[in-house]
DNA sequence: GTCTATAGGTAGATAGAC
DNA sequence: GTCTATCTACCTATAGAC
């Protein structure tokens, strides 16, 4: 064998690296093979000895990228939690989606993939919904949050002014504040005087 | 001229509820030119008399499409309004997006679309904003109003299993519900006693 | 306004050399 | 594991007949 087994591992990350990027600025169905392997510097033909097929890797990047979200959420303070809401809520997200939330611009995709890609996408945003979760009193309100984020960034992205988008975002991300506070903690003493 | 003035238009309204619904099923990057003419009997070379290419399609299809969602959300009173909310997030509309909602299935994809799109998307989504906008007692609430019922809808076509689909759906419709309630009204004569 | 024919490009996927 | 070459299919768009 030419090559040692972890260059075949830290080939597939960059794929998914690099695909994930790909599909959330362009969309899965515009992302092609030619040009994803040509991102990572390598032709098509090699693409098929990481992944059996296109959708595979759909399937792949939903769970590399929904693992990315997931730390972004997990273990944080009350603090740390609102500074993580109000970056996610932000221009700068929204003007970045190759970097940004999967879940905000590829639901639409996976909606109309296999049904283990969605199975992927389901078990992966039931355990953010439970690290949101330590935050409120509630499962239904970690809920009620994640659809207005990701639907608060979506909208913003596909409208036109610079106007229009703040004040969306300002309006969720005050309702996001508020839910925070809102709740009777059980951990009080960590959030100190805001 | 062989055929009526009338003709056209009517085979331009045949074709945005052709493309509107093929768009919101498969996306519109997926909706060839020849699928869509085909679905309404006839063949891609006449699409060009009616749209200059498939971008302007795009443009028509979402004011076509956000005019109906207008439609469904205008004039309402406060029952007829938390009845359409409760058909907006129910398992039917996650089921059928071909007939539902096209803020949930094309906003990613307006998102990457021309500035001239996304200010015909802006301007309809303003208008529907401002429906709901009366029945609640700020323009905030109707922003968090449409991103949680957007990002639920989309979020639940993306989950694999039924169970959590109506989690999420039921924990935003109750949200949903207790806004309009909650709100000191102006015209709470005509909400009766709940 | 719609048809057929076709241009020129790119898509996903496979075969076999190295 | 990666490369080159290639297959088949489909895409958007145009030209010219009817």
């Amino acid at each position: 064998m030419r090559y040692p087994p972890e260059h075949k591992e830290s080939t597939r990350a960059r794929l998914l690296e690099a695909g994930g990027a790909l599909a959330k600025k362009d969309g899965f169905a515009s992302t092609g093979v030619d040009g994803l392997m040509a991102a990572v510097g390598l032709t098509s033909g090699a693409f098929y000895s990481h992944f059996r097929s296109k959708s595979e890797l759909l399937e792949a990047i939903v769970e590399s990228e929904l693992g990315h979200s997931l730390d972004r959420f997990a273990g944080k303070t009350d603090e740390q939690l609102t500074a993580v809401l109000e970056s996610y809520l932000s221009t700068a997200h929204v003007d970045e989606p190759a970097r940004g939330c999967a879940v905000t611009t590829l639901s639409t995709e996976v909606a109309r993939a296999s049904v283990e890609t969605r199975e992927v996408f389901e078990h992966m945003l039931i355990r953010i919904k439970d690290e949101l979760s330590t935050h409120l009193t509630r499962d239904d309100e970690a809920w009620i949050m994640i659809s207005q984020m990701v639907g608060a960034v979506m909208i913003a992205r596909a409208m036109a002014s610079g106007k229009a988008r703040e004040s969306l975002l300002e309006a969720v991300l005050q309702r996001c504040r508020a839910m925070l506070d809102s709740e009777p903690r059980h951990d009080a003493a960590q959030r100190g005087a805001s």
